[in-house]
DNA sequence: ATTATTTGTCAAGTAAACTTTACATTTTAG
DNA sequence: CTAAAATGTAAAGTTTACTTGACAAATAAT
């Protein structure tokens, strides 16, 4: 699953201690969404999604990787 | 966050099993999603929204509850 | 009514998301 | 060039999604 937090944030100008705090996480997690450490909990994912104004499943990119958990 | 799982599910009727089957989860999982134990995660999401050819939006609603996570 | 199917509960365990703190490296600005 | 801001790394801890297994209750079928 690729995501494209890091493409969005960069073309508004955002950083992530500014996504982070957006989204009530901390800068850790958004570090480690952005560099695939782990996936957003779907809640987290909604409120990304929501906070760059696109559906998560623009978002978050899934592929056949992703038939695991 | 609620859920429209066993909606979905029951127009389709399909059990429990047999989507949990198809999602590759346990009964047990479903049954939590359904009773709304926990929440799913953001790939478990997209699979159950594919398998019922809907949005993770669509199946999933998200509340103003859901600004923590 | 009885059996089979479906749904639910309980509890203990594993895996992964998220936090916290502290520090190192890279990028941007003056 | 140098300082500040932004990004990254590491590690230990908490919480929660998900599993497994065994068994109980409800629904449907004969």
């Amino acid at each position: 699953m690729k995501t494209r937090i890091t493409e969005y944030r960069k073309e508004r100008k955002i950083t992530q201690e500014e996504l982070a705090d957006a989204v009530n996480v901390t800068r850790q997690t958004i570090i480690s969404l952005e560099n695939g450490k782990y996936k957003a909990s779907l809640v987290l994912a909604h409120k990304i999604a929501q906070f760059f104004g696109v559906t998560i499943e623009e978002m978050f990119l899934f592929d056949r990787e992703d038939e695991n958990l």
